[in-house]
DNA sequence: ATGAAAGTTTGCAGAAAGTGCAAATTGTCT
DNA sequence: AGACAATTTGCACTTTCTGCAAACTTTCAT
């Protein structure tokens, strides 16, 4: 029944953070991540290769562990928000009020980012995680708004808000000092707000 | 030099048709890609295990083929219209021109969908052919609009079209009598254009 | 038609991933 | 302390995927 602040549970915590740690380690040391085995992170982390594949499935998931929580934390905060407020603008709040930028640093944010635009293997584990945010998204809008099993519209808007979320996301990590996160994001939701057709339009011969 | 219709080539091109297609008819018999071993599509496709993997890298790669030639027409289309009209109209109209729906007959579609749908690692494989395409599309918006590297809108752009393109052709795929192809992809298209704030707005205390 | 050049297929060896199982170890609770 | 439950580990095994070199097939110039 103690599933809080036993001995167990921490170690259990403790030996999940010091091998998704571990990984990230070597896969900056040797330079990308499939320069690294699972035996060397086990390895790494003092603990036998068996273990490290009862934690995570490979490891591509013990380099995304965090940003496990990251999705989690979005979820709640958009089941929070949808009950006061329009579905966009809570998609919005939610991603806003995460904070990336404050769990993080900038230089691991950046790091990370390099070995995931490096690694085939890791997009694709990336892939898949957005892809369980949009399934669970899906589930909450769904709900709140009572639409229609086959409605398109709350996909297209969690898939605007998920490109949204990811654009602003890239752009801060690639120049992080030109504005805050918050206000990237609040200007690449706005980007869907008034329609898309305008800007991109140049004059046609 | 001979790259079309040479004995040689004619032969590559029909030993990597029968892989795929060996890969599709093993995933449906056995209910899933998961239950196939590479060796199996090698032996049902009567070339050795080496030689799929001269092909293809896995077997989801195999079981996808023909969605990179969905891409790589896309992708023309895409090139040949941007020059004439706006990228928007550009993105919908290369997405319509394509024709999945009279390429493929609407069974196999959805034998394809439900496979992807059960096997986490063909979500990932078909996530990264969409990267693929979102990278290649870029360059060829950013070349037609002279847009700045570092401007996030060609991204969102980009983005929310192939939102708009995946939601309509599944919503296609599991409903194909109630609409033609073409025209749930404009009316995904469409929500995009008026601005996607509203519809999904109840009333709130 | 023939033979050299170029391309393709195959088997074999080997690294690595990932899973099931049972024994050993470690934490929990009375 | 000791019974009970959870965790760790080693081992065996299947599968994926790659490199390499030998065998084979197509191509093409003579």
């Amino acid at each position: 029944m103690a599933d809080r602040s036993g001995l167990r549970e921490r170690k259990k915590a403790a030996t999940q953070a010091a091998l998704s740690h571990a990984t990230m380690r070597l896969a900056v040391e040797k330079g990308g991540l499939d320069a690294v085995t699972a035996d060397d992170i086990a390895a790494e982390a003092g603990v036998s290769t068996r273990t490290f594949h009862n934690y995570f499935q490979n490891k591509e998931a013990a380099l995304l562990h965090d940003f496990n929580e990251v999705v989690a934390q979005t979820l709640a905060a958009l089941r929070d928000r949808v009950r006061d407020r329009p579905v966009w603008q809570a998609l919005r709040d939610a991603c806003i009020s995460v904070r990336v930028d404050e769990r993080y640093s900038i230089e691991l944010l950046q790091r990370k980012e390099q070995l995931i635009h490096a690694s085939p293997s890791l997009i694709s584990h990336q892939a898949t995680q957005f892809l369980t945010f949009f399934t669970e998204a899906l589930d909450i809008v769904t709900e709140a708004t009572g639409a229609a099993e086959d409605d398109m519209h709350p996909r297209l808007v969690l898939g605007a808000a998920l490109i949204a979320m990811k654009v602003a996301n890239d752009h801060w990590i690639a120049h992080p000092d030109e504005a805050p996160l918050a206000e990237v994001i609040t200007r690449a939701f706005a980007a869907f707000e008034s329609g898309l057709t305008g800007p991109t339009t140049p004059p046609y011969p």
